[in-house]
DNA sequence: ACTAATATGTAATAACATTACATTTCTAAT
DNA sequence: ATTAGAAATGTAATGTTATTACATATTAGT
């Protein structure tokens, strides 16, 4: 929810990396330079940024200037639980509750991009219901609502 | 539900094309042919299909052959309530519940490709109330779960 | 029959994403 | 410390999805 409020976001973005570095040296896995820069630039606003984007961000900083060195370093990402991807909007976000669990539900500014990321136990366990219902082996799911936050509502 | 169960799959088109015409009467819509005609290929099974895939069926049918011929027509459906998009598959399903209001929740097997499309209370309501915490203008949403029908866990 | 609105045809291009393979860097076992 | 295997990165080429812009045709209302 933090995206439309007001908040430390210096705090925000140091504790995301801090419990990515966490997570990686629990599991074994590797921050490396790329993948640690593209959170990094995931981080620095609350806005859904897509893969052409990160790679002209790299590209910039010296890093490789074809999609795959983006898609690989988001691919990572979001397969750890550091960063989404916003199937509405083919673009990326970084997780921003990484302790709340794997149930996310995003609101997206269709006008100014900006991305809030919140949880619900109703919601999950709602869905939780439908899913016995059928029989089906959910592996991924997505929960986006597209609209106009109130700061973007307002200028209209 | 439909998708992954046994029904009459003729009834079940005929009466999605009755639904669209119905409804393009009272709202003075028009279905015209290259619509009609890719609702009836949306419908042909409970699989997603793609917007060239749709187009390439046209254009043997003797319409144009470029991409808009094709997302005109998807566009339209979609709008008016007789097909939806799958953002997880970048592909779109005609609505197999034009009667059941507009809270879709879609099972997506990425083997197959089949699509169920169910209709949950709770999960529409515990939606809403998520969306009241927030002050957010919601214009559209997605709910998709992707991952295995049950006939293709047991191929495996 | 005429006009304005709507729908369709076409060309060009933009935006998003993957495959395949070469090279480099890291890790762990010797 | 050396080296073999694994993991990560660089690069080229291409595939897939989607849009913009403008021309032509069809339809509905007068």
């Amino acid at each position: 929810m933090r995206a439309f409020l007001n908040h430390d976001h210096n705090q925000c973005c140091e504790a995301a990396i801090a419990a990515a570095e966490a997570k990686c040296e629990v599991s074994g896995l590797r921050l490396t330079d790329i993948r640690r820069r593209v959170l990094e630039i995931l981080l620095e606003n609350h806005k859904a940024i897509g893969a052409y984007e990160v790679l002209a961000r790299l590209q910039e900083e010296g890093y490789g200037s074809h999609p795959p060195v983006a898609y690989r370093a988001l691919e990572f990402l979001v397969v750890n639980g550091f960063a989404h991807k916003l199937e509405k909007a083919n673009a990326f976000i970084a997780c921003s509750a990484p302790e709340q669990g794997h149930n996310p539900i995003f609101f997206i500014c269709r006008s100014c991009r900006s991305v809030a990321e919140a949880h619900s136990n109703s919601i999950a366990n709602a869905l939780k219901k439908t899913v016995e219902e059928v029989s089906f082996r959910v592996e991924t799911a997505a929960v986006e609502l597209e609209g106009l936050c109130s700061a973007c509502e307002m200028d209209v």
